[in-house]
DNA sequence: TAAATAGATGAATATAATTTCATATGAATA
DNA sequence: TATTCATATGAAATTATATTCATCTATTTA
């Protein structure tokens, strides 16, 4: 990861989202905070992918997490990335027809 | 591309912008439409790298085109763009103080 | 219409990100 | 305290993405 030059933070802001298994965990966290485990078994996902996703997502600020015992509880931050989220389906609508359409 | 996923249009969205030499371009049309060869000209970018992430740009909304004669004038799409940069802005300030603070 | 300029294209190469695997650590409880 | 469950870690393997190179087409103008 560069985030040497003017425009990292967005560099690295962008390509933490642009990722199919962390879009599906920010989905599943969106309603109510989930541990590590749980998210394996509703995904289907292999549990250090899981980690080392959770890590990434958490450094970068758009997940927060509570540790309880053996258990961490990871949950969206609502703050940022759910209106993120929602100006992206408004360009999505507006723009992007073609997207979804087929491949390219 | 992996656009068979509930999650594909956003996937693509974020991906499209995770390139630092992208988001240099739409850095520099910020302002002002250029068009192709005055952006090799400004980043030092070889022309058809530019090209080729125009494409993409231009493909997924985030940049608009007017063709005059040889030229192509590209200029950002300030609709969802410029927002969005402002909300990660926000995003980055409260939550990524650890971002660009050095490598990972 | 030939030369020059702007941009496009596809395949090859280079680079980077993701996933998996084996294994480690830490906390809980039988 | 031995075992079990939750999570972490690093390196290797895989997969995806970006960039370059050579070449092509389109438009303008001498």
């Amino acid at each position: 990861m560069n985030s040497s030059n003017t425009f990292g933070a967005y560099k690295l802001f962008f390509a933490t989202l642009a990722n199919d298994s962390r879009l599906t965990i920010l989905g599943i966290i969106r309603k109510e905070p989930k541990n590590l485990s749980e998210i394996c078994k509703i995904t289907g996902f292999e549990q250090s992918m899981v980690s080392h996703n959770m890590k990434l997502l958490e450094y970068h600020g758009m997940v927060f997490v509570e540790k309880k015992g053996k258990f961490k509880y990871y949950s969206l931050n609502k703050n940022t990335i759910k209106p993120l989220l929602d100006l992206i389906d408004q360009h999505t609508n507006k723009y992007c027809c073609k997207i979804l359409e087929g491949k390219r």
